[in-house]
DNA sequence: CCTTCCATGTAACCGGTTACATGATTGC
DNA sequence: GCAATCATGTAACCGGTTACATGGAAGG
């Protein structure tokens, strides 16, 4: 195993949190109360950091709930049940927790890209289909960057009511490196086509 | 399933093709010809965009010899035995039908990694945390820069001679990215820090 | 001689996705 | 009335990793 298990304790035994785990912790720490608002949210603001899916996120509620790191409430609305969510004090250190004990040497930075996997090998292309690939590759930062810039920093900025900055500044982050691989292309997709 | 089945269909029936079945195929139709060296080439070269593991690389060649796409000779080093591979015509068919096949509407750009995702909740931290947490994210860029220039990149520059040019090129664009996430984060820690 | 590297494979496990199943509420 | 959305969950599957198991070759 190595170094550095993910595991927290807590009153009762410990538990094994992964970054799936503190997703959904984080996202119910910012207010976000039920599993499926849990994944709308998510999709509108993590997708792109680490996405998610509905048969993840309620089986993960349940147990935060099970290890004392959330409490549930039964929030009748109608004849529909809903649970709704919010963070003990010691999910609440969980997260701190998490957030402190970052160390840059065990998660080594990654661009797990199938895009790039491409590039890797168009050797085997003819000039004709390099260029192709490569403005292919241009189109998908533009339509990253745009997205993020329309859908996703303005859904952040209303959080910023709440006093959260981060959010809005991690979409930035994004909007902005998709726009520097665009460009770093558009010179590539130059030096191509002389 | 929806559109765009990765599949690639043979003299002998059809093969489901993923990435890491063309990352085999193109190592092998780089002059790679070991399931032991594809690995070791994997990890100095497209580590970073798709990693493998020995695991996966051994079923995978023997399933795109079963398939015609590779083709294997016994080649006998003394007293032991090496399965030295080469591509055979379909294969490197379906090596460029891949390479030209890109769709940049069904891959969107991801960045899946657990440092912007802790950045994403950084608003749980204090001020003094969140700095720190900035840095460590900055360590990590400059360390990832760092490797590729050192060493992924003159081990891609050593094959230029091959006339292979785009795996230079790809780990130039993973340094470039690296330094230029680096460069975003030093602004942020600034204005945290004032 | 002994360590490191070359070399090939399998078994067990885990993390995550897709698909399935169900039903209430809201808004047009 | 009907469609879209809210809401919760499970089962089956798949892609990938870790660990296990084995042994020859090369180099100091």
């Amino acid at each position: 195993m190595g170094l550095g298990e993910p595991v927290f304790s807590t009153r009762s035994g410990s538990v094994r949190l992964n970054p799936p785990s503190y997703l959904v912790l984080g996202m119910v720490s910012l207010g976000v109360r039920s599993g499926y608002a849990i994944k709308k949210a998510a999709d509108i603001s993590t997708r792109f950091l680490w996405p998610t899916s509905l048969a993840q996120v309620y089986p993960e509620l349940t147990r935060l709930e099970r290890h004392g790191l959330l409490s549930r409430r039964e929030d009748r609305h109608g004849a529909r049940l809903r649970s709704a969510y919010t963070v003990t004090a010691e999910g609440r250190a969980a997260l701190i927790t998490w957030l402190r004990s970052y160390a840059p040497d065990t998660t080594p930075l990654q661009f797990r890209d199938e895009g790039a996997l491409r590039l890797f090998f168009a050797d085997t292309l003819d000039a004709g289909d390099q260029l192709t690939l490569v403005r292919q590759l241009r189109k998908r930062a533009q339509n990253a960057s745009a997205h993020m810039r329309r859908d996703i920093i303005p859904a952040a900025e209303a959080l910023e009511q709440d006093g959260l900055r981060f959010p809005t500044l991690v979409a930035h982050l994004g909007a902005d490196t998709a726009d520097y691989i665009d460009n770093w292309l558009s010179r590539l997709e130059k030096e191509l086509n002389p």
